[in-house]
DNA sequence: CGGGAATAGTTGACACATCATCCACGTTCG
DNA sequence: CGAACGTGGATGATGTGTCAACTATTCCCG
């Protein structure tokens, strides 16, 4: 069995058998749980979820209108995928772009009607469908150890080496459930 | 605010605020996780992930062939899926494909011995990074909730209205850190 | 002022996922 | 037997993400 990797011991301190179950069942949950909710936000709202990032971002600025590299760093994605995204969802209608006038080489990318709407659209839904398949299903103290959990291995991943990977200035508000205005007064 | 969705009432209870928080570090930890480990495995593996899931399944098999549609089962992924990503794999020469004797519509996608190396390669560093990134920084309590989590959440996906998805017959065994002979003794 | 270096963003090539469609084979039942 | 229907799988179109190269502007330093 292990002589599959000879060079193991040396490398790999390997998963304890709990780490492997909670591992699996990680990976499984997680990747059904993308699945089903891309696929429950372009069935009823025509939008992907990663277009719903994008318009959680504009919609969470006052003029709602955010310069490229900002969303970028909001949403830790590549500038290269931004440009390629915004341009899809500019010939979509959902945003727009503009020049901006105080730097030649930025551009800024703005909400427009059809974009609004959109959202606003597609908010409740997602998170009615969140709370259904995740927080129904969990106690308030499950719920603070996912957070919990979810922080320690964020920070692991965003600190020392790993944070290497993109240039992580600070990079608030990756994603929300509701677009900002959740204040709202019942939550 | 909240007659931004003037019918949200009827239809979203939304979430609470430790709901909010818990779901946005999860959604960011997840994200940069993912990511963080396809980069890792395409750097030091020359494989992606997908590749890994599916050579991890064919070791799991004594003679280490698999019907495609079992593969698409075991894995989750639709069959049009499975058969574009193993026509790519086959390019590479990691897998190949041959023709079921017995059902004449059927074929077997079959390891190659480029295939096991790779996975054999690429297992031991991935394990290491899983661990050093999740695992070292939560407690045993910890780990256990995160299965527990897991399983709930899962376990909603796919049982009643949401199991529409995808034929879902059993399908065990999604994926794993270490291909199944990691019944690794020290482990 | 001039000439690099850094920065903001775009582009093209390619890997990947999904959807709809198609084809070949098998099964069933008249 | 043979038509109808179901199943295993392949294919092409399209949308999406990543990487590497490129352009254009701004910054910095002499």
């Amino acid at each position: 069995m292990c002589q599959l990797f000879p060079y193991a011991e040396h490398v790999t301190r390997w998963l304890e058998p709990e780490q492997q179950r909670a591992w699996r069942a990680y990976v499984r949950m997680q990747g059904e749980l993308n699945a089903h909710l891309s696929r429950q936000m372009s069935v009823d709202s025509d939008i992907s979820m990663a277009d719903f990032a994008v318009l959680v971002q504009l919609t969470d600025t006052p003029d709602e209108r955010v310069r490229v590299l900002e969303l970028a760093r909001s949403l830790h994605w590549e500038k290269s995928r931004i440009s390629h995204h915004v341009a899809r969802m500019e010939k979509r209608g959902l945003v727009r772009r503009e020049n901006c006038r105080s730097d030649g080489r930025g551009s800024f990318v703005v909400l427009t009607d059809l974009g609004r709407s959109a959202i606003e659209a597609a908010a409740p839904a997602h998170a009615e469908t969140v709370r259904a398949l995740v927080f129904d299903q969990l106690s308030d103290a499950e719920v603070e150890t996912l957070r919990e959990i979810s922080e320690k291995v964020f920070t692991r991943l965003t600190t020392g080496e790993c944070a290497s990977v993109i240039a992580r200035c600070d990079a608030d508000d990756p994603m929300e459930v509701v677009p900002q205005e959740s204040g709202c007064p019942e939550a």
